[in-house]
DNA sequence: CTCCAGGCGCCTT
DNA sequence: AAGGCGCATGGA
């Protein structure tokens, strides 16, 4: 097989909690690197001393779209340095993954993978977005004889009918991609356009689709608009600040959004990442 | 078997 | 404003 090879050299960044931490659902970790499509890209990702070493298809010149997608150019230590201070906790969920980054994802994939994602596990969202794509999105070049698709588009989902979505395993969140899928084929919602409005507009727009409230609307502007003030609060987030910040009382969802937007910073949304990420790999250390 | 999963929307107080 | 509940499906 002929592939195209590139080495990014960057420090502090951790493939595996990055790509496998819940924020993207199409990466695979088979003999030691991570399959993925990127747009209609596949690529191969490996870590290895001092950064991260690509392969893609042999044609590959432009290596940019890959750069923007793993955010390459972020000063990751600059980021970590406006959080508290005063916050051992937190403190400790980033000496426990350093090197977790937020990845830039295609907004329609991320806001359609997220509606799939209430009240699901992040094996089974896997599972059903991979079933998506096989049906409905578009057979990619692939490397050997693999067989990888495009994540379909909002227009190939809009046509589809309710049941053929529910065979997908998807259950009560069907009508809400096929009529958010319909919204955005259509042009009622623009995501093209949140990408130039204030967080709060982009938010708005967001919560007119079924199915996306507040946190898959944060989630949305995290990662793929890249607000990174944003701050989803799923039930992982929500145990995490109770027990962490709240010991006695047991605030609210929505104090806790307050409590959020001040005491995190201007980069709150990574901060809610290692914060996830931790909870998620040592729930029983200190936390419960 | 029961409980719960990167929630939302609608229904009661 | 705040809390309860149903929604499909499948892991643990």
């Amino acid at each position: 097989m002929k592939v195209a090879e590139q080495f990014f050299p960057i420090p502090d960044y951790d493939l595996s909690s990055t790509l496998n931490g819940g924020q993207a659902f199409r990466w695979r970790f088979v003999d030691g690197m991570w399959h993925g499509i990127i747009g209609e890209h596949w690529v191969r990702l490996k870590q290895v001393e001092g950064g991260i070493l690509a392969q893609a298809s042999a044609q590959t010149t432009d290596w940019q779209w890959l750069r923007d997608y793993l955010q390459l150019d972020v000063d990751l230590a600059g980021i970590l340095r406006t959080f508290p201070s005063d916050d051992p906790a937190l403190q400790e969920a980033v000496r426990c993954c350093r090197g977790l980054r937020l990845v830039r994802q295609d907004p329609w994939e991320c806001l359609a993978s997220f509606i799939l994602s209430s009240t699901k596990q992040i094996v089974q969202i896997q599972q059903i977005v991979a079933l998506i794509c096989e049906r409905f999105g578009k057979p990619l070049a692939a490397p050997e004889d693999t067989k990888i698709f495009s994540f379909p588009s909002a227009e190939r989902l809009a046509a589809c009918t309710e049941q053929e979505l529910r065979d997908c395993k998807m259950g009560f969140r069907a009508p809400n991609l096929l009529k958010t899928a319909r919204m955005v084929a259509s042009g009622e919602i623009n995501l093209f356009g949140l990408h130039h409005v204030t967080m709060e507009e982009a938010r708005n727009e967001l919560i007119k689709c079924p199915g996306v409230g507040r946190k898959i609307a944060d989630c949305v502007l995290l990662f793929a608009y890249g607000f990174p003030q944003a701050f989803p609060i799923d039930v992982w987030i929500l145990k995490a600040l109770r027990q962490l910040y709240f010991p006695k009382r047991k605030p609210t969802t929505h104090k806790l959004i307050r409590f959020s937007e001040t005491h995190f910073g201007p980069n709150a949304g990574y901060a809610q990442q290692y914060l996830f990420h931790y909870m998620r790999t040592r729930p029983q250390i200190t936390l419960k």
